[in-house]
DNA sequence: TCAAATTACGGTCGACGTAAGGATC
DNA sequence: GATCCTTACGTCGACCGTAATTTGA
């Protein structure tokens, strides 16, 4: 599982549709099949529906779809939240290991 | 930024030293040492002192290390996530294979 | 001298893009 | 026939490991 992927997953989930979700990438298609298909099989379960139309979430996507999103959330906001506050002023000891 | 910079990171934050975080990695040290300077490259920012004795973590690597394990601990939770409940406020029939 | 991190270099694995192939309306 | 998604195939970039270098107690 990469960030690659859940992005790739959040595309492809929103859209509704592959060749959109490809667009809006700015890949192509074939690698978007395929990394949808890895993390499907990478967990073992179906997250999309494919149809004639394109692609269906299913509840296991919708799901994952919520988490993906808050994960890519996190990582974007790592910058400023690095250069937020660095010494916050409290004594921020690192010895919680 | 990839979820395995993170964890590489993590490692070398909690061991503060390359060489164990390598080992605990399963990996050698050089491909961990461009990593972290890969990630302290697209932050913008230095994370880690380099000691003779090894890598001390600075402010900006210690509310990283954080963060860092909130996601990952995210990523690792998902396949558990996702068979808990399939659907949310849905009522659906559970064997749609 | 020893231990730590870094740089150099070659090999391997994965991801992408173009092209061709079913399936459904 | 048109529009999806998928499979096949070749190419390119990224990561890893071994070996050699550098720095500091």
């Amino acid at each position: 599982m990469s960030l690659c992927q859940l992005s790739y997953f959040v595309a492809v989930a929103e859209e509704a549709h592959l060749s959109r979700a490809a667009l809006r990438l700015n890949i192509s298609q074939p690698p978007l099949t395929r990394q949808i298909r890895n993390l499907e099989e990478e967990l073992g379960m179906q997250l999309f529906e494919r149809t004639p139309l394109g692609m269906r979430l299913l509840p296991p996507g919708a799901k994952l779809l919520a988490e993906a999103k808050s994960i890519l959330s996190q990582v974007k906001n790592i910058p400023q939240l690095l250069r937020a506050s660095p010494a916050p002023g409290l004594a921020l000891d690192a010895d919680n290991l």
